[in-house]
DNA sequence: TTGTGTTTTATTGCCTCC
DNA sequence: GGAGGCAATAAAACACAA
């Protein structure tokens, strides 16, 4: 097309379309995006225009169409992923102060150990028992996990710290402020199988 | 008025289908 | 091979700020 000579269009006297023919063209757009030869050239009788002029219209108004449509798409799309993308931040500080929490009672579990008494935290130890035993009916009594329960929680929070690591690893470090707008959709969204990948616009 | 950006109409070339 | 669709693009028409 470039360079080559083609048909200008200057010597034509071209004008917008009035209204009414617009609104005639939208309307039957809305029930034909496609109609047939026919149908074009009964249009374009009504209307007073060529048919050639019909056909390019409906084929300017289904290029048109398709681009508002995938703006559309792209901003559901871009409004899903924020939505996901706090979740997860929200999610991730969450486990970030679970796991502060989890690390600052197993320190104090291990500093119990060894102590006869802890008035500071209710702990009530005996030599002649397993300590450890005995912390653990004290927890329940005061109704927080117990030290097993709490070796369950730290050995899961890891697993699920290793996760979000890796998670983060494959979505370029999504938890970092300055890279979350570089994120790639499609670690969230490649899992649905339609290998449609028109984002990447 | 004019420069500039946007929208709309039209052309071109390629592709697919029958 | 012709018809019709689509993507890319040109160019006219239009909107609007300065």
């Amino acid at each position: 097309m470039s360079g080559g000579i083609k048909k200008s269009s200057r010597n034509i006297n071209r004008r917008r379309f009035s209204d009414d023919q617009i609104k005639s063209l939208e309307t039957m757009f809305e029930t034909e995006s496609r109609p047939e030869l026919r149908l074009k050239q009964h249009l374009a009788n009504k209307l007073g225009l060529q048919p050639r002029q019909v056909a390019i219209w409906f084929q300017n108004k289904r290029a048109r169409s398709k681009s508002k449509q995938i703006e559309q798409e792209y901003s559901m799309l871009k409004s899903n992923y924020d939505k996901l993308a706090s979740q997860f931040e929200a999610l991730r500080k969450e486990n970030q102060n679970l796991l502060t929490q989890v690390d600052r009672l197993r320190r104090l579990a291990d500093n119990g150990d060894g102590d006869e008494h802890d008035n500071k935290n209710h702990f009530t130890l005996s030599s002649s028992e397993n300590p450890r035993l005995l912390l653990d009916i004290n927890c329940q009594e005061l109704c927080i996990p117990t030290c097993s329960d709490l070796n369950r929680k730290v050995g899961y929070l890891e697993e699920e710290a290793d996760a979000l690591n890796m998670a983060q690893i494959a979505g370029g470090s999504l938890a970092s402020p300055e890279n979350r707008g570089s994120f790639d959709s499609s670690t969230f969204l490649d899992n649905t199988g339609s290998g449609s990948q028109w984002w990447n616009f």
